[in-house]
RNA sequence: GCCGCGUUCGUCUAGGGGUCCAGGACGCCGCCCUUUCACGGCGGUAGCACGGGUUCGAAUCCCGUACGCGGUACCA
């Protein structure tokens, strides 16, 4: 038997740091074997994802080597690798579990679902679905499915008895199929459920073993029983702990950079980034610390892997780093940089954004110097009196950082969107607000163009300036508290996202 | 709340009953090298969450407690 493995990420938003830490355990492990490794596109929540991300994601991962073997863009002879292809094979294999008695239809609307979770708060009853549509005769169902009335899909789970889980790294888990839901497997939108997707491709597609987060545990008796009702073997499974943020909760993007473009931008070596991430949860052996991919794919054994929650510490990033690039001969750093940014591509951008300001030629390097930074210096009390308004920047960077992060095409009208949006409904002007992200991307009051640069550096390096900005902020006592940061949130909903998403 | 997973220096980890008064790396501190800085070298700082067992012997096995994290969606 071949091993095979897969990634399987959703293309929502910037690719993820965690999404290359479990692609590198994934290919390793199949490499090891001589196996195949495979990427495969999540896309059944038509709401978030995007193609831009996805592209975006292709990029990220093949920048970090992480190449694959089958995948939507290389093909392959399980595909298609997109979920959003693959949504007759799902509705099929649904309804044959229907037929089976296995699942069944469900008409509740979300308002009694809603009624129904508010009810059991209040009573501090377990959390869930009531088998409101489990107990209906199932001709009768056939009949209102037939009659074109609303419905999803639900898997019918046993209420009673333990579910066995097998985890190759913790042994066995057990857990009571009370607490399991009567999970959707098809949506009103006639798209699948992670859940039942991610079986039946899993399953088609031959994966031998499923490497992922630990976020799934408690979501695998349902994976478990889907296998079982469709008469599968399951894959080996194995639960990978889940790296962190300093103060110890999921690693996430407000307090960590998590976006793989940033780390390229910032110029890490992916090599580094590699070995780093090899060793979140693992060491080769002994003491071994400085390793390749290769190493790890010779060496790799699953029985290594340790199962605290790691920090993912950018310090001893850099330190790695470092490491790297001492090692490189001169030449071959000239070469680093030039792929880095120093490259005609990137350089000639530069110099259409710089040759209106230029009065001598040593002017160039001093003026553009900030594009080519990670961190630039920040005078937080600048950044506030930019803003002509005292104590209102900090709120204006989120609210920027919302709608970045919400926009979908990176493009300066997008980017200048953003602002728009931001300047109207906080009721300060362009040009000051303007005022306040000069500084913050720039580290000065007077620079290039700014949706040109935003462009240019791109969306993650831009959202951790912002964040080094907050952080500046809140450190000279002008910023954020958390619980300003809560009231923000609430209000940015309010405000912003009522009025239909916003694309470039 | 309920369910599950986890817990060795600040951080990443080695360790899988005696060789561990716990080893390495990052960080931090000191010294050396050096026109500065960095690199490099040397030294130091600091940890087995707690309580019970099992055992001649426990960081290592078992149980409990505490704490952390995850899940509890028509998101993945």
């Amino acid at each position: 038997m071949t091993v095979r493995t897969r990634i399987a990420p959703s293309p929502t938003g910037a690719p993820h740091i965690g999404t290359a830490y479990i692609a590198l355990f994934n290919r390793a492990f199949a490499k090891h074997h001589g196996g195949q490794f495979i990427l495969r596109i999540e896309d059944t929540d038509q709401v978030r994802s995007t193609r831009e991300s996805e592209t975006a994601i292709f990029e990220a991962l093949r920048w970090l080597g992480l190449d694959w073997d089958e995948g939507p863009d290389v093909g392959g002879d399980y595909g298609p690798y997109r979920q959003s292809e693959r949504t007759d094979i799902y509705r099929e294999h649904a309804a044959k579990l229907v037929a089976s008695g296995h699942a069944y239809p469900c008409f509740c609307t979300s308002e009694r679902l809603a009624a129904v979770r508010r009810e059991q708060e209040a009573s501090q009853q377990r959390i869930g679905y009531d088998g409101h549509c489990a107990a209906l005769d199932p001709d009768e169902a056939a009949r209102r499915v037939a009659g074109g009335e609303e419905h999803v899909i639900r898997l019918r789970t046993p209420h009673e008895g333990i579910c066995k889980i097998s985890d190759q790294f913790r042994g066995e888990i057990e857990i009571g199929w009370e607490t399991v839901d009567d999970q959707i497997l098809i949506k009103g939108d006639g798209f699948p459920t992670y859940h039942l997707a991610n079986v039946v491709d899993d399953h088609l597609m031959e994966i031998t073993h499923v490497i992922r987060g630990e976020e799934w545990i408690s979501s695998a008796p349902k994976h478990l029983l889907l296998y079982e009702v469709f008469g599968w073997d399951a894959p080996v499974l194995a639960h990978l702990p889940l790296l962190r943020n300093p103060d110890k909760s999921k690693l996430s993007k407000r307090k960590n950079p998590t976006g793989i473009l940033y780390y390229r931008q910032a110029g890490f070596l992916p090599k580094a980034i590699i070995n780093y991430l090899g060793l979140m949860a693992y060491r080769p052996e002994g003491d071994l610390e400085i390793f390749d991919f290769e190493t790890m794919v010779s060496t790799f054994d699953l029985g290594r892997v340790s199962l605290g929650g790691p920090i993912f510490d950018v310090q001893k990033l850099r330190a790695l780093n470092g490491h790297y690039i001492r090692a490189l001969t001169d030449t071959e750093l000239l070469e680093s940089l030039k792929s880095w940014l120093l490259h005609e591509d990137a350089l000639l951008d530069v110099v259409r954004m710089a040759q209106p300001r230029l009065e001598q030629l040593a002017d160039f390097m001093p003026m553009t110097a900030y594009l080519f930074a990670d961190q630039v210096p920040l005078d937080p009390a600048d950044i506030d009196q930019a803003g002509k308004e005292s104590g209102r920047a900090a709120e204006w960077i989120q609210f920027v950082q919302w709608e970045f992060e919400r926009l979908v095409c990176w493009q300066p009208d997008g980017i200048r969107g953003c602002f728009q949006s931001v300047a109207e409904r906080e009721g300060v002007k362009f040009k000051q607000l303007l005022g306040v992200f000069f500084r913050v991307f720039s580290g000065r009051a007077v620079a290039l163009p700014l949706f040109e640069t935003l462009v240019w550096m791109g969306r993650d390096m831009a959202l951790r300036r912002m964040q080094y900005a907050q952080d500046s902020l809140r450190e000279a006592g002008i910023g954020l508290s958390g619980k300003a940061l809560k009231r923000l949130e609430k209000s940015y909903q309010e405000r912003y996202l009522e009025e239909g998403g916003k694309d470039g």
